[in-house]
DNA sequence: ACACATTACGCAAACGTTTGATTAATGAAA
DNA sequence: TTTCATTAATCAAACGTTTGCGTAATGTGT
């Protein structure tokens, strides 16, 4: 018996009495009597009516729903940081419309466009990496759709954001490659273009000359994140005067990329070179050679933050507290954590 | 200058025109002349307008989205498999809605309420470990919302599904260890209230009897997929009576425990002890002593072609096909896949 | 000059709710 | 009995669209 579901109106004709009691009936409002009260709702139950958000979102104006545009979902960070906005949004009863850029730029202004169709009440943001324009974001402010940044940030003003700061969980890295006695620190890279490329070399440079160090930029590379772009820069470290005894790697991969190529070439990994990286990623828990020390950049916190950022704002606006002008710049600093080894298994 | 979107009615007024003309300008309606129709859409354009979508919602009683319900993003198989459906979701014009169900049978029926509520056009769903009853699944039905099951699916009848048969990779598995001249085999399974475990077992079983091997029940353990589990699991099967030379193991993370257990007891991987496992995670590219073969589930595959399934029963719906008798059910082959290794490192 | 298409547009209902304003019915105070 | 406050329920507008149907205003063929 495929059914219409039920509405307030069938209900209403049922028992002969107006919508609109009815739908106060349904919501206890204080001027329907107890016993029409309890007619309506024991009717409801009977036709097992649930009410119709999309009318509801019409009428209101607001649809419960944050619209959340990120890169890639198969990229752990993001996975992790979806994972923590789905469960924050939740408890606000607040649910969550999925997106992904792809890093394309044309796609998220699409993306964008979509989600105000779907009149989202607020956006999440991981912008993509080339994405140079941010006119898409400005739009939005116009109709009054918060967005709240996280991860990767676009140079705009007057926005909220989450980020992680690397700089320091650098110089944590940088710091701890010389209090073990390293004297020359490489660095594998990303590519020159990135912020978060640009971030680590910043703090690289600032522990090497605070400890008094003098920043030999031959010993930074960059590197297109592949196998092969990590051992030419590997090979061209190696190759260099200073040769470096330890390297700090743009991330996890690259590190696992740069040790396995070591090995390769018979270095004894964390004693003829040694590694630190970024992510810190939960496979290292289960590896042996793996970088001795990785940058957390806390990506459930920042999903977690990012969520609770954009709820509040959205919490506020109903409550009609107009136009705050302050803006939300959380900084999540970045954190060193050595490798030791312990975990849960729940893969499928 | 905070602005309320514009609507066609602004427009309408504006140009002093109906709203009816205004729509169906806006459509390219035969019926309406070319020059109000341009008229219209200059002034569309020059106030920004966007139709509101969810007035569409409401009037077409659909709302281009889907509903996506699984027990946990930050799992590396369900991030996967999200990524491609929203990725075949986009490229037909809908959208994702999503939550996680963090395996919990009862707030997965919070959602399927959820889901419905927000009149989702569809549901997608892999079925959390622990749900035991499948009335909220059925209610759907009478709704005529289409769900498609993927990965885990209910015990229920009539339904679409997608799933990823371990019993051929099972038994290919165990093949390759004979062929490689095992005779005695253990196998790590997962806790035995799984389908996942007995799937597993089953074709275990099946193998060394076709193998005219007897089927040992001694070697094939339960774990709870930790650590310490694993290593429970694996002292009891070194010793056995009939001391197994190759293990299966539930998981990739449970054979990297073992892997890790094997290496401090000074056993040599895949020589002295060789393992399989399940799931081919990508991180095994990056490893040194990893397993020799890994059963691969295609969680891309099989959330592209659940989406695909979904998207296709919408769409026969909308051309007003009724009530299909016929129910997908397709089943992918795992398959074993030995490791070599080659990858990209597209972390963070 | 008449009937009749054709073209271009307007009217109004419908989708399912919420909610401010209004009315009817009841009882109590004067 | 009249007046007035309560209480309980109704009316109708509004949210922004789409769309079947009706209807002027043109043009065509006889």
């Amino acid at each position: 018996m495929r059914t219409k579901p039920a509405t307030i109106k069938e209900i209403a004709q049922l028992l002969n009495i107006s919508i609109s009691t009815v739908s106060r009936a349904l919501h206890d409002h204080p001027t329907i009597g107890l016993t029409t009260r309890l007619k309506v709702k024991k009717l409801a139950n009977e036709l097992n009516y649930e009410p119709n958000q999309t009318a509801i979102f019409l009428q209101q104006g607001r649809t419960l729903t944050i619209g959340v545009i990120l890169p890639d979902l198969s990229e752990a960070f993001f996975s992790t940081a979806i994972s923590a906005i789905e469960d924050t949004a939740y408890k606000r009863n607040y649910t969550v419309l999925l997106a992904q850029s792809h890093d394309d730029e044309l796609l998220e202004k699409q993306l964008v466009e979509k989600m105000k169709n779907h009149r989202v009440d607020g956006l999440l943001v991981s912008v993509a990496k080339n994405t140079s324009s941010y006119q898409h974001f400005e739009n939005l402010k116009k109709y009054n759709i918060p967005i709240v940044f996280f991860d990767c940030i676009p140079a705009m003003q007057n926005i909220h954001y989450v980020a992680c700061n690397m700089e320091i969980g650098t110089i944590e890295a940088v710091n701890y490659l010389l209090k073990k006695g390293h004297r020359s620190i490489g660095m594998i890279n990303g590519p020159a273009t990135l912020f978060a490329s640009s971030e680590r070399k910043e703090g690289y440079i600032k522990a090497m000359t605070k400890n008094r160090l003098k920043f030999d930029p031959s010993l930074v590379l960059s590197c297109d994140l592949t196998e092969k772009g990590t051992q030419k820069a590997m090979n061209e470290l190696l190759a260099s005067k200073r040769k470096p005894t330890a390297i700090v790697t743009f991330n996890d991969y690259v590190a696992l990329f740069a040790i396995k190529y070591a090995r390769d070439l018979k270095l004894t990994i964390n004693k003829d070179m040694e590694f630190v990286s970024y992510a810190n990623l939960p496979l290292i828990n289960y590896m042996e050679n793996v970088p001795a020390a990785s940058v957390e950049q806390f990506p459930y916190l920042q999903g977690q933050k990012a969520a609770d950022i954009l709820l509040d704002l959205l919490s506020r606006k109903n409550q009609g507290i107009e136009e705050q002008t302050a803006y939300y710049k959380i900084i999540i600093e970045s954190q060193l954590i050595e490798s030791h080894k312990q975990t849960q298994g729940k893969a499928k």
